[in-house]
DNA sequence: AATACGGTTTTGATAAATCAAAATAAACTA
DNA sequence: TAGTTTATTTTGATTTATCAAAACCGTATT
């Protein structure tokens, strides 16, 4: 219904919209309690809320199945990624700010921030693809250039691999990794991977040697290095 | 009575803090209806809005007669107006905005952005003491230094002036005054003066004369000319 | 002093976003 | 299949911020 889309209306979104391209298949219906979870509410909430998003044809919404972005609410959601991402990389590399403190800033900044100031920030960074995490930067018209990378849960062993994207924007993770000299562009080899012991061995920086659980090894994608 | 002001609340604030300012004597009381102009709402709102900040303390509420900060209220409307005025300058010196449109951008921006990104900011910029309108800039603390300037409604005749400070933020107003070298740093002289024909003439950069009505005049700040 | 007027306050409603808790549907289990 | 569990939806309230319009106050005017 709003012509401008409140801040609540954008985050309902980019929740659907994250929820959704976290599932292999991009076209899942999100359920509510996942939805309202991801939101910090409580599922009524959104339920209603969904509701009136569907009446405004931002999301298909079947009941006591799930909701699903339609192709306007799609579009909405992706610009709304475009403004935290060009957003959080422009707070660390212009204002230098560390990338586990980036996000909760540009959680509230993508709701402030005009096409205008945003498509600035998007030239005086050079038209930047992905933020500090690796996240992919949605084009002005909502296009992502989406890539399937493996992970270091996934990716073969023994062979030498890049962080491109970390998908976990928790800051005492991302202030682990930068510890371990696991940020996005690193060069690492997976030695060893146990899942009965649950960790995967890392070699990275300097020969050094880092051990990670195998939830955080899912949240590391990486790229095989054409080195 | 919210530990977190919302946008609403600093809005109220800096509307109170901006009227109050304007006054000669800095404590008047605000008029009711003044303040629901300035902030576009009806009267009645503003009643009810003023008397909840007065619950809270960060105003003194006399009914029927008007409003007026606390000293808490008045810092954080300085802080506030700090956000504003820094953003501003940063939208026109680092991403090449220009004057006439950072106001409503800052307008926004000033609710989202956080002491961290404006502690920045404030740093980048060298920690400036006015905005790109010549309005001071509030240090952390909320303190402003106040300087009261002629304008050049009362400046004398002949005498070279630096413009300093704009009062009016409209940006029809602000492009002309760009178009008409008006902006802050330039010197001028204000070679006629007549109320009976509601003219300034004003000899400016290239030996450009410039005229402008009384009510314009009166918006623009100087300071003599040292040189 | 009585009246009229402008500004202010009240009152009653509304929209957006939320929660708590009751009601309901779907899925699972025995 | 009947019963139980779990997720979802409804219902009724609440909070914040607003408006429209009626009621009110204070001052100025005759």
């Amino acid at each position: 219904m709003p012509m401008f889309p409140s801040s609540t209306v954008e985050n309902y979104l980019k929740a659907i919209y994250m929820a959704q391209s976290a599932e292999s298949d991009g076209n899942e219906l999100v359920p509510m309690g996942q939805l309202a979870h991801g939101l910090g509410v409580v599922p009524g909430t959104a339920t209603t809320m969904v509701k009136a998003l569907a009446e405004s044809g931002l999301v298909k919404y079947e009941p006591y199945a799930g909701v699903r972005l339609t192709a306007s609410g799609l579009k909405l959601a992706a610009l709304v990624l475009r403004r935290h991402r060009l957003m959080e990389l422009f707070l660390v590399q212009v204002l230098g700010m560390s990338w586990d403190e980036v996000h909760e800033e540009a959680e509230r900044l993508e709701h402030a921030a005009s096409d205008r100031v945003i498509d600035r920030i998007d030239a005086m960074l050079g038209q930047p693809s992905t933020d500090p995490h690796g996240d992919p930067i949605p084009d002005s018209n909502g296009a992502v250039s989406a890539r399937d990378y493996p992970t270091l849960l996934t990716c073969p062993v023994g062979a030498p691999v890049v962080v491109t994207r970390v998908t976990d924007q928790d800051a005492e993770f991302l202030r682990f990794l930068e510890s371990s000299d696991l940020k996005p562009g690193q060069t690492v080899r997976v030695e060893v991977r146990s899942s009965t012991a649950d960790q995967v061995v890392v070699r990275g920086k300097n020969d050094r040697q880092i051990m990670i659980g195998m939830r955080a090894a899912a949240k590391l994608q990486v790229a095989l290095s054409d080195a």
